[in-house]
RNA sequence: GGACGCGUAGCUCAGUCGGUUGGAGCGCUGCGUUCACAUCGCAGAGGUCACAGGUUCGAGUCCUGUCGCGUCCACCA
């Protein structure tokens, strides 16, 4: 069989693919006769374009999948989309800005549909290229977060929830997007440090002529909702203030001095201004206090009608404007640069407003405790272990979850209110959290729209106008996505899944909520263990975002090197956890690497006659004598197998795929392959090559799926191979009795041999056609007996004419080299540059005294040889033992040399 | 403010249980194209393992501290 002599991923990928696919080899379904792997895929969002964290995150799902199917596990991974409420709705609304149409004029119920079509034409975009890279995923199972199942999943949990207590409304502060306005939850507002100023403000004291209170603020604008000023009782300065009011300033409300240890004395002035309505923390003093919360700000944070001529102003601009009239009127003191964090919107960066709202919470804590036993007590890991930490962590000061979002595109919450009776409850429904059950009046969570008003009949009901949360519908993607809440064959088989694999970004929005969620709805964890991959940077260590245009885009390295080259690049450069520094060049590491290995085949296919293949490279191993190079090459298959299969075992993909690469270019190819030259037409050498070859393509086929099966199609069969993919092949067998220390070992020997040969040649310009003579010069018997057996190999891999062994003199005029126990003489007659050879056997005569010197006051030191281990002193008297003789004949050559 | 990660060859990074003169890829130097592969082969140069202490017979590896870089969390306005 022919080859072309490069291989090119083009001409193979898709093809390859889509034959896997048509020939339903990703699918999984329950079989009680295997064991069952499960994963489910962070559902990449609609809106998403694959960008490298995908290429990485799903590169190594795929190496899990793939591994474990091989290993003979019934082998799921469960594909899908997300909605993403709040980017979807982003999205859309641009695309239709472009139109010159703007959802309201669209209204509620086009737009969702406008929403709906532009799913149906660019939301699978991800799951294509998830395709080209080579994804196992069960297509056929395909989930979106809004499905009619997962969106009856979602009104389930709402519901039972809210009927547990779990779910409350309530009027607090949240983080408010005043560009996609709506409310956040806390880990949707990402803190990011700004550069601000604090403003220090005169408050004066009402009927007073001169006295007042500073305050200082980074948030000026907010002061028109204040309606007290706190300080330390223990604060002197304001001692004097007890029973006097503040007036504040521009409005002229008057402000209650409230006396309260939480005041830091130490910051600032010691004054601060009490905004309940706009800041946390004085939301919790309004509270303790019974202060009055006065909301200022309109839902795209202008002012409102409180702020008098400030109205409709933006909060920035009234931000300036109120320090200028504070300034006009005299109580501005000073601002001062102030470096502090503020939150942001996850989605489009503008600044959060911490804001009073009327919104759908989730109680967490009765939540949280037995997700973070499930963890303590190890039922669920997470690699590398440091992030136990930050999860706990976490989970213990976990707060309530702000779900309700106030855009269009999701799931709308499933709470009606009913006019009559909101009309004439005694209390309004502002706050469904405080009010004993008859007080909670006119609502009714229901996962269908009632037909009239159980309480008082009226069929005036409207539902809620708001929608959930995205991850509400995400934490219960590890069984939503198998069909809960019905009990289905694949949720009973599949679930719990056994390892996710995300990036730390979302540990607290998803991995933790999961984790609660399945406890809650399952009473199972949703899966074993936890894979955190590092995040994917560009090369000056910045992440990688399409705003900042140092993105490399996985499709042109895909259509440039090819996805396996991809796949083994990213793959080989992520140690366990750690971020990855990305530049484009790194792809020819695997691209290079994939065309080694294509010709490699291609070289073995070429000399494989078919009729000489072993059915059985065991049981030819046992009833024939194999020389050394061939046990060497079988010893480090296995032992590669063994450590490869360990390393997939510990999530250590980095160590396994450099292993293999290892193996196949450096001991296969460079060694094994030229050793076997000679002889590639005889039976052992075709059976072995062909044997390594196979098994080798099956151990690296879920790091590089496509050229594996590529060649693999193309490899002659033996006749029982069984199946006609790679794919579906097992894992090879590690077969401990052919891994061998003592063979690997003289095969070092032999190679260092041969390097040192080669090392004079090029030392002395020998031109590569050019045979030369060696004499090795050594008493060791062993050594003669091992280099006696393998003359040829060494006479041909160091193009050595006459190869003499055994005990000689050194010959005149020739270069040296010692090795172990042996002298290695390269006759160069007339070639010797004397002084040349003198400075290097010099540097070489210098590192071996520096070693004596460290071996020998080891050696000497009594704590050393009493209190380290036999073996490690054996080892260094052995060692220190070679080591003498070598210093030995080095002098000698160096005395031989000066004469 | 709290937590975590990183600092090893010119560059980007590995480094298992602590075992004694530390590896890879790229780059660099020299040689090489009788046919598996120049996306290649052979040979080589290149290191005070950030710094300072400590534990140990022995430290790149464990402990403490310092410096530098990065990330996450956090209600000092």
């Amino acid at each position: 069989m022919e080859l072309p002599k490069t291989y090119n991923p083009q001409e193979v990928e898709d093809r390859i693919y889509s034959d896997w696919e048509s020939r339903g080899y990703f699918h999984a379904a329950p079989d009680p006769q295997k064991k069952p792997y499960s994963i489910v895929i962070p559902p990449p969002n609609i809106t998403g374009i694959l960008h490298m964290g995908h290429a990485l995150n799903n590169t190594i799902q795929d190496i899990l999948v793939r591994f474990k199917k091989m290993q003979g596990f019934e082998s799921e991974w469960m594909p899908g989309t997300d909605h993403a409420g709040i980017a979807t709705q982003n999205v859309v609304e641009r695309s239709l800005a472009k139109k010159g149409v703007k959802r309201h004029d669209l209204g509620r119920e086009k737009f969702i549909e406008e929403v709906w079509k532009w799913r149906e034409e660019y939301g699978s975009t991800i799951i294509k290229q998830l395709k080209k890279l080579g994804c196992s995923c069960d297509w056929e199972r395909t989930r979106f977060t809004m499905d009619d199942g997962l969106s009856e999943a979602v009104l389930d949990v709402f519901v039972k929830l809210y009927q547990k207590g779990l779910i409350y409304r309530g009027n607090y502060i949240i983080n408010w997007c005043p560009r996609c306005q709506t409310a956040l939850s806390d880990e949707e507002s990402q803190h990011k440090d700004i550069d601000g100023m604090l403003y220090h403000i005169k408050y004066p004291v009402k009927a007073s002529n001169n006295e007042y209170v500073v305050v200082a603020t980074t948030r000026p604008e907010t002061m028109l909702g204040d309606v007290a000023v706190a300080v330390n009782p223990k604060d002197e300065r304001y001692a004097g203030l007890k029973n006097k009011t503040l007036l504040l300033p521009i409005l002229g409300r008057e402000l209650k001095i409230l006396y309260d240890g939480f005041v830091d004395m130490t910051f600032g002035t010691g004054a601060l201004k009490v905004t309940p309505a706009h800041d946390p923390v004085d939301f919790g003093l309004g509270l303790k206090y019974g202060l009055e919360q006065i909301n200022i700000m309109n839902d795209d944070a202008t002012i409102n009608s409180v702020g008098g001529d400030y109205e409709g102003m933006d909060r920035f601009e009234a931000r300036e404007a109120i320090v200028d009239e504070l300034k006009d009127r005299g109580l501005f003191i000073k601002s001062e640069p102030h470096r502090h964090a503020v939150g942001h919107c996850y989605r489009c960066h503008t600044i959060v407003e911490p804001r009073l709202s009327l919104q759908w919470f989730v109680r967490m804590k009765p939540l949280a405790s037995p997700a973070i036993e499930a963890v303590r007590s190890g039922s669920i890991k997470f690699y590398p272990e440091r992030w136990t930490k930050v999860y706990l962590d976490w989970m213990e000061n976990i707060r309530d979850w702000c779900i309700s979002r106030q855009i269009w595109w999701g799931h709308r919450i499933p709470v009606y209110y009913c006019k009559q009776c909101v009309a004439s409850s005694p209390s309004s429904i502002k706050d469904v959290e405080q009010k004993p059950e008859d007080d909670r009046r006119g609502v009714i969570v229901s996962k269908t729209k009632p037909g009239k008003c159980p309480v008082c009949g009226s069929t005036e009901i409207e539902q809620d106008q708001d929608v959930l949360d995205t991850w509400f519908s995400s934490w219960l993607w590890p069984f939503s996505t198998f069909g809960w809440p019905k009990e289905t064959p694949e949720l009973k088989y599949f679930y719990p899944t056994d390892t996710l694999v995300t990036a730390q970004e979302i540990i607290f929005f998803w991995v933790a909520r999961m984790i609660m969620a399945g406890i809650e709805f399952r009473n199972a964890i949703p899966f074993k263990s936890v894979y955190i991959h590092g995040t994917v940077r560009d090369i000056t260590g910045t992440k990688m975002s399409k705003s900042l245009g140092n993105v490399i885009d996985p499709l042109d390295m895909i259509s440039k090197y090819g996805a396996d080259a991809l796949r083994f690049s990213i793959i080989s450069i992520t140690a366990q956890g750690q971020d990855v520094y990305l530049a484009e060049s790194r792809f020819e590491l695997g691209r290079n690497f994939a065309n080694k290995i294509w010709n490699a085949s291609r070289f073995i296919m070429m000399n494989l006659k078919e009729e000489d293949m072993a059915p059985d490279l065991c049981v030819f191993f046992e009833g024939t004598k194999l020389t050394l190079p061939e046990r060497w090459i079988l010893s480090r298959f296995y032992s590669t197998l063994n450590y490869v299969s360990g390393c997939l075992a510990e999530y250590k993909f980095n160590e396994a795929a450099n292993a293999i690469y290892e193996f196949l270019w450096h001991e296969f190819c460079d060694w094994y392959i030229e050793i076997a030259k000679p002889t590639i037409t005889g039976r052992n050498s075709q059976t072995i090559l062909y044997k390594i070859l196979e098994k080798s393509l099956r151990m690296l086929h879920p790091f590089m799926p496509f050229i594996t099966e590529e060649i693999w199609q193309k490899l002659p069969k033996p006749k029982k191979a069984s199946g006609d993919s790679i794919m579906t092949q097992p894992w090879p067998h590690v077969q401990d009795r052919m891994i061998s220390r003592e063979d690997e070992e003289k095969m070092r020997e032999l190679i260092e041999v041969i390097t040192s040969i080669r090392n004079m040649r090029a030392v002395w310009n020998i031109e590569a056609r050019v045979d030369v003579d060696v004499i090795i010069n050594t008493n060791d018997s062993e050594d003669v007996k091992l280099l006696s057996d393998n003359i040829d190999l060494v006479k041909k891999l160091a193009k050595v004419s006459d190869l003499r062994i055994g005990k000689h003199s050194k010959p005149k005029s020739s270069a040296v080299s010692v090795i172990r126990k042996m002298e290695i003489f390269l006759p160069l007659e007339g070639l010797i540059d004397f002084e040349k050879e003198k400075a290097r056997l010099l540097k070489e005569h210098l590192r071996m005294e520096g070693e004596m010197k460290g071996l020998s006051s080891r050696l000497k030191d009594r704590n050393f040889t009493s209190k380290a281990p036999k073996e490690i002193v054996d080892k260094q008297e052995e060692r220190k033992a070679e080591l003498s003789i070598q210093i030995k004949k080095m002098k000698d050559n160096l005395r031989e040399i000066s004469a």
